[in-house]
DNA sequence: ACTGAAGGCTGCCCGC
DNA sequence: GCGGGCAGCCTTCAGT
């Protein structure tokens, strides 16, 4: 198997090194980011702010843009369970008032 | 080794064996009941409702319930940075109205 | 369609809570399982074994199991594929003799 | 403590702000670079390579280079112990043949 | 069968 | 120094 083999097998091998590179230069950018988002909590921790409350708002952020995709997804769902059409107001908002919405996780 | 070896080992080989039934004895449990909230997601469906929408819904509703935890969580945090005490009812009001929870994810 | 709309909307809504409620039950349960899982892992840690072997031989025990199961399988499909009948005890301890792989997760 | 309160309070969040969104601005950017790097994935998947295999090779990779910084400082430490410079190619070269263990990741 | 999300596990970092 | 908390990765499972 020295010699080279198949030439198949010597373009298998550069292809796989080509992408073997890729990753690890993307992995290393990656890398980058997160080491300044890191130097950025530090610098906010350094001008007096909390760190943990400080990726505590980031965290809730992000859950807020995910819960209001999700809330469209639902509605939209429930649109086509409905058989109605999703993309007038007037079907979105009488959607909106039908959801069972109200309280989530009370006492049972 | 055989002979049973030393009576720490022994001990020990004993001591393994329980644990590890203990916990296969619980994985059994949590597959019985994953395979409950498959029989009622089932069965659901039977009565006519859509299960996508359902699982949406059964999420929606646990990340609202997180982010109230979450949101908890914050509240508690700035209380302690501002020194303040969280458990007074006036406390958290005023902590509530402070928030920076206006518009998350806007354009930029 | 506030004022109840149709009594089979009523209806609907109800079996829907219902539903939302079982399942809601069902998962709180199964997070107690996993959350009994975690402690004994922990316990064992505390007993001085290595978690992640631990975790290693359940996983490993689980996959003969699943293996012995697609034996088993296998067998029986050859079994009737032979016109035999595997189902009765003779014919599970005949099938077993004539292979080589014996049977782990046997009881003890 | 609506009115803006205390300039300082404003101020503290402003602060808050510019903190949040450069924090969320980079993390936008590291989803991108990781969605760059599941793309490049899914096209080696396409080519016909082994996404696990390949996985586990960057893992090993980086693994490796991990240990051969290891290596690194231990030498470095070692040379100074003993009085001698490590950051001169002689002085390298002299640990290299020292030790039996070769340096994995070596330029191709 | 593949894709995408959800949960669990592991390795890292901070605080004690 | 380590033990707990946390973020990233992997695996598994639901959905298409």
């Amino acid at each position: 198997m020295t010699e080279v083999g198949h030439n198949s097998t010597r373009f298998a091998k550069d292809q796989l090194k080509a992408f073997v590179e890729r990753i690890e230069r993307l992995e290393e950018e990656k890398k980058t980011i997160s080491d300044d988002i890191r130097d950025v909590y530090a610098e906010a921790k350094g001008s007096g702010f909390d760190v943990k409350a400080l990726r505590a708002i980031i965290r809730r952020r992000k859950q807020d843009a995910q819960a209001a995709a999700e809330h469209e997804l639902i509605v939209e769902t429930y649109m086509n369970a409905l058989g109605m059409l999703a993309d007038t107001p007037l079907g979105r908002a009488a959607a909106e008032r039908d959801l069972p919405n109200d309280n989530p996780r009370q006492a049972d």
